[in-house]
DNA sequence: TCCATAGGATGATACGTATCATCTTATAAG
DNA sequence: CTTATAAGATGATACGTATCATCCTATGGA
C-alpha cells in the first residue's frame, strides 16, 4: 500500500514523509466509519420520526436518545436542525424510491407502474408511515417550510419524479410525466385521506385508489 | 313579548316574577350575542391560521391578538387549545362545503361534479390555503392528532362526504361514495403536490388533475 | 348614581425545545 | 504507556407555548 514512502530515510529536503502525513491528515482517534456511522443512524432515525411524528417529531434530544446518544453532541454533526431535516427527507424519498423501483424492476415493463400503483397503495404501506412516502405523511407541511430548505425540497421531488417517469404509462415523456402527477396525486390523496378514517375504511379508500387507478390509464 | 309576566302584583306566593328571573337568569352585563361574536371571531381567525400555517400555527397567543384580545381571555372561551382546534376545523370544513355546494348548485345537475373539480383545483384555491380545504392544508396532521379529537375529526369529514356525494358521477350511492374517494383523493394530492413546487408548475399540476379527472369518469 | 359580575387583561408557572459553552473520555498514533 | 484530539456528555440559556390564578373594568339593572 504506502511502500513507496516507507523508506523516510530516502526522501531528501523537506518532502512529506509517512510521519508527516499521519500526523498532519492521519490524526484520527475514532475509526475513520464511526463518526459517519453515527451520523446516518441519526439520519435514519430521523427519518422514521419525521415520517411517523411531522416535521416537529423529530426534536433534536428524541432523535440523538434514539440513537442512544445525548442531545449536546447534535451539532458536532449539523450544523443546525434544518440539516438534520433535509437529509432526514432525502433519506425518506430515497428510502420509497428503493422500495418502489425494486417492485417495479420485477415485473414486465408494461406492467410496471400497475406495480408501483399496488406498491404504494398497500395498507401495511399505510400503517407504517416511519417507512412510507414522505409525500403522503408530510406533503402539507413541506410547502409551508423556511423559503431557504425549499430548493432543497424540489430537488427531491423532481429526482423523485425522475426515477418514477420510465416507469409510467404512456409513450412519450410529456405523456409519462403527466401520468407521474396523476397517479401520484390520486395515491398521495388516498393515503393522506385512508389515513384519517379507521382501519376497514382505510382499506377501502386504498382499494378504491387502486381500482380507480389501473382502470384509468 | 313579556307582558304576561310584566304585572308581578297579580302573581300570589313564592312564583316566579319578573325581578326575580332577570336576577337569577337576566344577569348579564354585556349584550347577549358579545360573548358568541367574539368567541366567532376567535375561530374564525384560528380556522384561518390552522389552515395557513398548520396545526400549531393556532397558538393560543397568536389567535387571540388577531382578534384583538390577549391571551389571558382564551379559557373563558375555549375548557382547552384541543377545542379550539376542533371548532376551527369544523369551520373550515364548513367554510370549503360551503364554496363547493354553492358551485355546484349552479350548474346542471349532471355536470355540479365537474364543476367542484374546477372550483377546487382553481389556482387561487391553492394560493389561499387559509380558505381552502382543510384536508389539502392539513391531512396528514390531523391523521395525528390524539386520538380524543379523532372521532371528531372524522364526523367532520363524514359530513363533508355527505354533502359532496349527492353532486358526485354514478348512479347509484354507492358509485358516487367511490367516485367522491377518487376524485377527492386525486384533487387532495394534486393541491398538496401543487404546494411544493414552484408557481407555474404548480398550476400545471392542477390543470392536469383536473384533465385527468374530467377524462376518467 | 351605584353595584354585581362576566369578559378581558396581567402576570406567573411549567414545560418543551434549539442552541451553545464547557467538560469528559475513548482511542489511534507515537 | 502516554498523549493529542475529536466524539460525546453535562449543563446553561433563551425562547415559545399552554395553562391558570388573580386583577381590572365595562355595563345592564336597581
Amino acid at each position: 500500500m504506502d511502500s513507496s514512502l516507507s523508506s523516510s530515510s530516502r526522501s531528501q529536503g523537506p518532502r512529506l514523509h509517512p510521519g508527516m502525513i499521519s500526523s498532519i491528515l492521519l490524526v484520527m482517534r475514532y475509526r475513520p466509519e464511526h463518526k459517519i456511522e453515527t451520523h446516518e443512524k441519526i439520519v435514519k432515525d430521523a427519518s422514521r420520526r419525521v415520517r411517523a411524528e411531522g416535521l416537529n417529531g423529530a426534536a433534536v434530544a428524541a432523535v440523538m436518545r434514539d440513537a442512544g446518544l445525548t442531545h449536546g453532541g447534535f451539532y458536532k454533526h449539523f450544523a443546525s436542525k434544518d440539516e438534520l431535516l433535509i437529509e432526514s427527507l432525502k433519506e425518506g424519498f430515497q428510502d420509497i424510491i428503493a422500495s418502489l423501483v425494486h417492485a417495479a424492476e420485477q415485473s414486465p415493463p408494461g406492467e410496471a407502474w400497475k406495480t408501483i400503483v399496488k406498491t404504494y397503495l398497500r395498507p401495511e404501506m399505510s400503517e407504517h408511515p416511519e417507512h412510507g412516502c414522505p409525500l403522503a405523511t408530510l406533503g402539507p407541511e413541506l410547502a409551508r417550510v423556511d423559503k431557504r430548505m425549499k430548493p432543497q425540497i424540489v430537488t427531491e421531488l423532481v429526482n423523485y419524479k425522475s426515477r418514477m417517469v420510465p416507469f409510467m404509462p404512456g409513450r412519450r415523456t410529456a405523456d409519462k410525466e403527466r401520468a407521474f402527477f396523476a397517479i401520484f396525486s390520486t395515491m398521495i390523496g388516498a393515503v393522506a385521506l385512508g389515513r384519517l378514517l379507521p382501519d376497514p375504511v382505510r382499506d377501502r379508500v386504498l382499494a378504491n385508489a387502486q381500482d380507480f387507478l389501473l382502470r384509468g390509464f
